[in-house]
DNA sequence: GTTTACATGTAATCCGTTACATGATTGA
DNA sequence: TCAATCATGTAACGGATTACATGTAAAC
């Protein structure tokens, strides 16, 4: 099987779509009224990438004729949609992603839940971790290397670099808390019943 | 005058070689070796938007031809290159750049040292500040919507997203203290000669 | 003597943005 | 009746990615 690559854009439609069916429309308006927006676009993007999506059997699209307006695409995960979704989720973190800033990791997880095991993603937030803490190291680097007479506005902006990549390992510590405490809460909840 | 629009990586290569003269190869190892690389590309980004650029009358090229080897091209800003960053610059940021999230605010910043007096640096990261408050007051917003029974992982990212933006504040709240002791510093130094 | 760095590009492909188009239904 | 919302798209354009192409000079 040749591994198929497919956008962000792509992969956050098979995500919706995959918590329930919808329309090209129904996604038009997650993305327009949501924090989804940062994968968004406009229809123009999204009817597209639909109809890619169809074409490659990831998507099913099924006529709903029973209104009286315009027929509805109703579209569903087709069983090779589920597979890639499950092949997304499962690719670890690189660096590369991080410098890139499309928000491909944080839409791995929160697309993971129900798809990988606790243990999955507890791994998957450890790849993010040291990928991370690896190019922080990197960009400490660079702030050493800076040459003393450096301007201004250069360092203040690598500083709201740094300060960021931070920001987002103290969430993944926090997540991986989090997340393993739903899992004891879940162990706990069953041993009571 | 038609108002020009450029993409980012347009403006960062204006940016770069109006710190000093440039060829395509320095600019592809400015990118290459240093967090920049968030707007980069490889050559074949690099040198099709060289070209643009200087058929635009942007940039300047002109060719080095006192080395043995391939005549190097070496591009400088042209008086509408800098008037066009001068431009560039003095854009306002907007939350539709928060959302679309490529660097363009914190690029902007970078590239105002020199082109915009300190007052116009301040109103400009005041900008900043109020569309990220203004941001944080929507996702504040979505996260109480949020039903109570809402799945974990969505929760989660939400949460990041949030941090982000927090993150981001505090840091122009931070740079605007540091902008203003580097005026009074200077005034200082002047005062003291 | 072979790899690495210097140095410049082209070609194919595809994706996203923008703007436009269409027509029904609902609310003011 | 007029605007807004529902609902679906198309067309044009341009830019980014990827891979390929080419050749020199230095270093090991």
């Amino acid at each position: 099987m040749a591994e198929e690559r497919f956008t962000t854009l792509e992969y956050a439609l098979l995500g919706l779509v995959g918590m329930s069916p919808m329309t090209g429309y129904d996604l038009h308006k997650a993305f327009a009224t949501t924090p989804l927006a940062h994968f968004s676009s406009s229809p123009g993007g999204i009817y597209p990438a639909l109809r890619r999506l169809v074409r490659r059997g990831l998507l099913g699209a099924r006529l709903d004729t029973t209104t009286e307006a315009r027929p509805r695409r109703v579209h569903s995960l087709t069983r090779a949609g589920k597979a890639a979704l499950d092949a997304f989720v499962r690719q670890l973190v690189t660096r590369d992603e991080l410098i890139r800033g499309l928000g491909a990791p944080i839409l791995r997880f929160a697309l993971a839940e129900g798809r990988l095991s606790q243990e999955e993603v507890l791994a998957y937030l450890a790849s993010y971790r040291e990928a991370l803490e690896s190019y922080l190291e990197e960009l400490d680097g660079h702030k050493r290397r800076m040459p003393a007479d450096a301007r201004l506005h250069p360092r203040l902006a690598l500083e709201q670099g740094i300060r960021g990549y931070q920001g987002e390992l103290e969430w993944v510590r926090w997540a991986a808390t989090k997340i393993r405490s739903a899992a004891r809460g879940s162990r706990k909840r069953r041993a009571s019943r």
